[in-house]
DNA sequence: CGCTAACATGTTAGCGATAACATAATATCA
DNA sequence: TGATATTATGTTATCGCTAACATGTTAGCG
C-alpha cells in the first residue's frame, strides 16, 4: 500500500484555479454575501473538482469559535449515561454543533481541571458535564467554574445557586413509586437505595422515607438497604433486607438492575410477586417488561435529558454571542411511573 | 450575571511578561530543548500566574495533526456500541487522544461524506468507523475509502482486502454455542436470529447452520426465526419457531435481550428451562447472570474491541508519520462461552 | 448627468502557535 | 588557542482561513 502524499487541497488552490481571490472563496463557501452568479458557478465548479473542504480549524482559530461542544461523561460502560451522551449527540447534530469527547472514570478532582484544559485548547464553545455528582466529585466547581470562559451546563447534580444544571427529578419519581404502592395497600415498604455517595441516590431515598412518613407509615434505617447500582450488589442487598425487615411486602428498588436480581431471588425462595412482595424499580431499561414478572418502574428519559442539556448549552452560547445576559437556571425533567405485573 | 469579557491568554501574553521570546515560551511549553534553568522558572511562574492554556487548535494548524481520534457510532443507545465507544475513549485517552464523535444513526450513505468531511475538517490524525456493517451501508467504501488521507478502522466489518479491520468472531462465537449444545445431548437446535442486514447476525446464523450440519444434523429455514435483537422481537420470533418447530430441545439465540423474552415465554408456558429446552445468548450483558434461570451466553469483549481499535490506529499514524509502509489486516478477538443454568 | 446605494472583487492583517533558520554565548577538545 | 560542539535565545515565515477595509463597477434616482 502505497502512501498518499497528496497534499492537502487549501482555499488558496481553489482561487488559483478559478482565478479568483481567496476571499471571493470564502464568500462562495459561506453564502450570504455578494457574488456574482457567474463566479460562483466557477468556483463551486473547481471546488468540487478538486474536493476541497474548508478547514474548520483554521476557521475556528480565526473566528474564535469551533462549533463544538465539549462533553465529560463517566460511567460509559452502563447504559444510563450512554443514553444520556446519545442525546447529546443528536441534537448537538441537530443545531450544527460536533461533539469533543472526555471520559472522566473514577475521577479524583486533580484530573477535571487537566479535562477542562484539554477540551478549551480545543476552542469548545461550551461543555456539558455529564459525570454525575458523586461524594465531593464537584467541589472544585466553586474556585474554577467562574475562570471558564464558555457555558458550562452540568447533569444529574445537586442544584446550586448561580449554575445551569438539568436533572431528572429523582425524588418526584420516588414518590410516585412510593404512592403507587400505598395506593395499591401496601404499608410495609423497604428500601433498596443506590450508593449513597450518589446524589441521585439520596434523592431517591429521601422521597422513600419522606413519602412514608407523610403517609403516616414508619421508615426506619433498618427498612433500607443499600446496592451499588449492580445487579450483584442488588441481591446482596435483598437479603440483607429480608433479615432485618422480614414482614415487608413492597420494596421500592433504586434501580432495574437491582430490582431483576430482587425479583430472581424471590423467585428463588418462593416470594411470590407480586401477591406476597410488590417490587418497583428505576429507569426503565428496555428488558424491565420482560422480566418475569414484568417490572413496574420509574422511567427516567435519559435520552431527553441530554437533548435539553445540549439544547440550553447553545442556547447560552448564543446569548453570550449576542451580549444577552443568562440566568442560571435548575431544570428539572419529570419521571413517569410505568405499571406492570411486578406491584399489582 | 456579567459575562467576563477577559480575552484569552496568548503565547504573545506570556511571552511579553517574562520579557522573553514567544519561542521560548513555546520550548518551556514543549520541553525538550535548550532552555536555561533561570528561564524556564520565570516562564513556568508567568504560565502559572496567568493561567496560560495553549491553544492546541493553533498547533494542531500548524503541526498538521491535531492529537484527535474520529469517531462513526450508531446505536449509542444501545449496550453494545456505548461499549464499544468506551473502549475507544479509554484506550485513546491512554494514548494521550482526544475523540471528536459523530453520531450516523440510520444513515444513508449520503450522509457519510458528510460526516468524514466533518472529521476531515477538523483535522482529526485517524477514524474509528465504529458503526456496524448493515446492508450495504459500507459500500460507499470502495470508491470513497482511498480519498480520506488518514487512517481508518472499521469495527464489526466483515473483512475485506486492504482494509483495516477489527471484529468479534462471530462465527467462532455461534459455533462455541453449538458445540456446547450438541455436548449437552441436544439435537434440534433451534436458532433466533438478529436482522440478517446485519453482517454479525449473518455470521451467528452460518455457525449455527454449519456447526450443525457438520455434526450430521439437521438446520432447516423452518428452525430459524429472525428477530431485530430488542426483546420484543425476540417474543415474536421464540412464538413462531415454537409453531415451526415444536419438538425442539434447544435454541441459540443471537443475543441476550431476545434470549430474556425467550426465558418469560417460556417460563408462562410452562416449558421447562433447561430441561425441555436449552437456552444460550449471546454478548453476556450484565443482567443475563440474574435471568431465571441464569443465561449460559458467549460474552463478546467490545470494550476490548474499542481498545483495539484505538490502538491500531493510533499504530498506524505513527508508522504513517514514520513514512513506514502499513499492511491492512483484518483482526479479530475471540468471545468466550460463560456457562451458566438455562443450558444444563 | 451627477450622486448615492447596491453589488462584486481584491488587499492586508492577523488568529495563536511552531518550523526553520540565524545568532550569540559558553564549553570542550585536539 | 583556535576550531568545533553545545547551549540559549531571537527572528521570520507560515499553517488555512476570515475580518476589516479598500476599490471598482453597475444601477437607480431626482
Amino acid at each position: 500500500m502505497i502512501s498518499d502524499k497528496k497534499k492537502r487541497v487549501t482555499i488558496k488552490d481553489v482561487a488559483q484555479a478559478a482565478g479568483v481571490s481567496t476571499q471571493t472563496v470564502s464568500r462562495v463557501m459561506n453564502k450570504f454575501s455578494y457574488v456574482s452568479e457567474d463566479t460562483r458557478k466557477r468556483v463551486e465548479e473547481v471546488v468540487e473538482r478538486l474536493g476541497y473542504n474548508p478547514s474548520a480549524l483554521a476557521r475556528s482559530l480565526i473566528q474564535r469559535r469551533s462549533y463544538t461542544l465539549g462533553v465529560v461523561t463517566s460511567g460509559l460502560k452502563h447504559i444510563g449515561p450512554s443514553r444520556t451522551l446519545n442525546g447529546v449527540a443528536d441534537k448537538a447534530d441537530e443545531l450544527g454543533y460536533m461533539l469533543l469527547m472526555k471520559e472522566l472514570d473514577n475521577f479524583d478532582n486533580s484530573r477535571v481541571g487537566e479535562a477542562i484544559d484539554s477540551l478549551l485548547a480545543r476552542q469548545v464553545d461550551g461543555i456539558v458535564w455529564a459525570a454525575p455528582e458523586i461524594g465531593d466529585n464537584h467541589s472544585w466547581l466553586d474556585e474554577r467554574l467562574d475562570r471558564i470562559p464558555v457555558p458550562v451546563i452540568f447533569l444529574s447534580m445537586r442544584p446550586r445557586k448561580g449554575v445551569f444544571s438539568v436533572a431528572t427529578d429523582n425524588y418526584q419519581g420516588g414518590a410516585m413509586a412510593i404512592r403507587h404502592l400505598l395506593g395499591c395497600g401496601r404499608k410495609k415498604i423497604g428500601h433498596i437505595s443506590g450508593p449513597l455517595a450518589w446524589w441521585e441516590a439520596v434523592e431517591r431515598k429521601r422521597a422513600w422515607r419522606e413519602t412514608l412518613i407523610e403517609a403516616g407509615l414508619d421508615a426506619r434505617e433498618e427498612h433500607c438497604a443499600e446496592g451499588n447500582w449492580s445487579a450483584a450488589s442488588g441481591e446482596q442487598a435483598f437479603i440483607r433486607l429480608l433479615e432485618s425487615y422480614p414482614d415487608m411486602d413492597a420494596v421500592f428498588v433504586a434501580n432495574d438492575q437491582m430490582a431483576l436480581s430482587v425479583l430472581r431471588e424471590a423467585a428463588r425462595r418462593g416470594v411470590s410477586v407480586p401477591s406476597q412482595l410488590a417490587v418497583v424499580g428505576f429507569d426503565n431499561i428496555p428488558e424491565s417488561a420482560y422480566f418475569h414478572p414484568s417490572l413496574t418502574t420509574v422511567f427516567q428519559d435519559l435520552q431527553l435529558l441530554g437533548e435539553q442539556a445540549a439544547q440550553i448549552v447553545v442556547e447560552m452560547i448564543q446569548a453570550r454571542q449576542q451580549e444577552q445576559p443568562t440566568f442560571a437556571q435548575s431544570k428539572f425533567i419529570q419521571p413517569a411511573l410505568i405499571i406492570r405485573e411486578s406491584s399489582q
